[in-house]
DNA sequence: CGAATTGTTGACCGTACCGTCCAGAACACC
DNA sequence: GGTGTTCTGGACGGTACGGTCAACAATTCG
């Protein structure tokens, strides 16, 4: 009986995201959102909500993806290490720096966020926990490949790989240069992966 | 001829700074600037400017303040590799958390504010070089000293080190227990200081 | 004491903010 | 075709926003 969407849920979820990703939460208004969802007022808060649930939404829809891409990246990796190196230098990959300096939603989320409201803080957390289990998994599977010494602590190798990755994060929306922030991500990174006594 | 100000200018920026550093620029109303500081409308525009212009001078003596202590820290450090640890390991050095929560005021701003500011940007790569060179002073001395291996090349290992920084701070402003966090300092630390082969 | 200069206070302006609400439109089902 | 249900667009309200301004206060110098 009812009268069916005139839009795409998905697509409005992701117009909002480049709002709020390139804007930040507290800068986007409303009359912003609607402008980049095409929608009509009564539409945008019946489907989301007010600002905080539709963010919220967006930001969990924002980590989901980003996951599942970390899950499917160490499955079809040729061998786990790839993937661990991929996760920091891809930071740096877009040779235009546009990517680096836009950074990431959730990054900049907690930056601008964490203190005032909790479930921000709440959802990094969590998005974090599953990052570094994620890459312990990877770096398990590069220790048995024999590309990572094997009496390393894989947990805690995924953890300094993390912080490492965050700050290249942090570093990239600075707008540094490409080639450096690359050099940076490499030299962490061959530090931060202890290779194998031959 | 004039008649004096009744404020201490500096204190007015160390109140506005703590406003901005727990709200962020955007969410920080002038109302809450002029309650923090106690000024009145027209003194607080007659001797900052507008809201823009006070962020930014209360982010460049924040960034000051903070190299002048990283300098003083290198000089009075008993060993250069001290210094580097207690870069990085300051960060979870408040056992309650709240200094972690906190994070830091520059990355905080250049999360929320690069994209659509850039002097933000500027003043971050600024600041970011600066702490870069006094790491690598830092670590060259260490090297001299013994800490840290003498074929390394110390600017690298100098940005990689503020990388790690800037990811346990990013970490530390999630919220994530204290303990936790001092680990991946610590671990960071182990693998990005070479030592020395005896 | 008077003139000149700067500091202070708070009223005021126009705008933009977020969120509500309602009248009408579009469909599904009978 | 009628009825019930949801969706849509925009008008509307109350508030808070950043910033200006003018009247008054405090001081220094002549």
């Amino acid at each position: 009986m009812p009268r069916p969407r005139e839009f795409d849920e998905d697509r409005v979820v992701l117009a909002v995201r480049d709002a709020f990703w390139d804007q930040g939460y507290a800068a986007t208004s409303m009359d912003d959102l609607l402008r980049v969802s095409g929608l009509g007022k009564g539409s945008l808060y019946g489907a989301f909500g007010d600002k905080r649930r539709l963010f919220l939404r967006v930001l969990r829809e924002y980590d989901d993806a980003n996951l599942r891409g970390l899950r499917e990246r160490l499955g079809s990796a040729a061998r786990g290490v790839d993937m661990v190196r991929e996760f920091v230098l891809g930071v740096a990959d877009d040779p235009t720096g546009a990517a680096a300096r836009r950074g990431c939603l959730l990054a900049n989320s907690t930056a601008e966020l964490a203190t005032s409201s909790p479930d921000v803080a709440a959802e990094a957390r969590r998005s974090y926990e599953a990052i570094t289990a994620i890459l312990t998994e990877a770096l398990e599977r590069a220790q048995r490949e024999g590309d990572v010494d094997p009496d390393a602590y894989a947990a805690e190798v995924a953890r300094a790989v993390l912080a490492a990755q965050l700050g290249v994060v942090a570093l990239g929306r600075t707008g540094m240069d490409v080639a450096v922030l690359t050099e940076v991500a490499r030299s962490a990174l061959a530090r931060l992966l202890p290779a194998p006594s031959p």
